[in-house]
DNA sequence: AGCGACATGTCCGAAAACGGCTAGTCCAGC
DNA sequence: GCTGGACTAGCCGTTTTCGGACATGTCGCT
């Protein structure tokens, strides 16, 4: 979980509870619900609500949570984490919105397929909620089993989605 | 150890054999013998030789081995150690030339009497050669102990300025 | 004089713990 | 029979913990 140091910030306040919006030079950087688990140290970061790739995703977001838009559009910097982890997030933007997936399938599409569990910890440790879909991966069985933001925000984005 | 990404980097030959050079927006942040001991991975940084900071540092370290300078005048950029670190090279800017001290006397210096062992590890991650003058430093009974550059540069260097 | 013990901040490697997992087994309960 | 829950044993990248090793000196015993 490292960050540049050209790191800034804003706050976005989403249907779900407040939320962080980062970004760097290179694209959006992370969103996180407050509170959850895994929150980086953000308070280095400068606030700046006007700059554009925070705006544009604050903006996408409204329209993602009033069901006019199910696909995002938006520079990422995934740098913030191992190769690994960086293979593990690219395959989460595979999936389609509205479709579900689990972690032993995802394990597969990374080359390591018997890595489902650190897969796991991979995609717990996604920074970029609701963008990254994390919240689209489920037990083999099609339990829940886990969100850094809370199970009730996993069902509820999921709902949003059709997906059940 | 963390330099930031900005370090820049030159190549000084020293009667004592080649040196790098490094130095940061802030000031002079780096000058080790090439292949010494805690080196850091200086191999991301950009070469400039033309750096008005290099560029200086070089020829105030050429008046020093020929013997007309005994005293820099740098602005110097310490950032990359510790708290501790930091107090410690910064008591060591305080030895005059051709004096010596020692690592528990030092210890006292910093209001840590009874961490001069912590002082000699601290001394030995001094991350700018000469300039912060580690090799001033001897065993409580003047033995040399010990020198990231070797023992024989310490003594060349005391030599030179006169205090065997 | 010589020897052992202890205090101290940092780095580094090794080892263990910790997860948003899964497939397999074994039993209750229907 | 079949289903579902509880339990087990492997799986593996990351994080955390722990134990030495150092550019030393002082103190207390032999």
């Amino acid at each position: 979980m490292k960050f540049p140091s050209s790191t800034v910030q804003a706050r976005f306040d989403s249907p779900l509870g407040p939320m962080i919006v980062a970004a760097t030079g290179r694209g959006l950087a992370g969103l996180w619900f407050e509170g959850q688990r895994h929150l980086p140290d953000s308070s280095g970061w400068p606030h700046a609500p006007e700059h554009p790739v925070l705006r544009e995703a604050a903006a996408q977001l409204r329209d993602y949570f009033a069901g006019r838009r199910t696909q995002f559009d938006l520079p990422l910097d995934l740098q913030s984490g191992t190769a690994f982890q960086q293979s593990v997030w690219q395959a989460l933007l595979a999936i389609p919105p509205g479709r579900t997936t689990s972690y032993g399938d995802l394990s597969q599409r990374v080359g390591r397929p018997s890595a489902a569990r650190a897969v796991g910890a991979a995609v717990g440790r996604n920074p970029v909620s609701i963008v990254v879909p994390c919240h689209r991966v489920l037990g083999r069985d099609g339990s829940l089993t886990g969100y850094a933001g809370g199970l009730e925000r996993k069902s509820a984005l999921l709902g949003l989605e059709g997906a059940i």
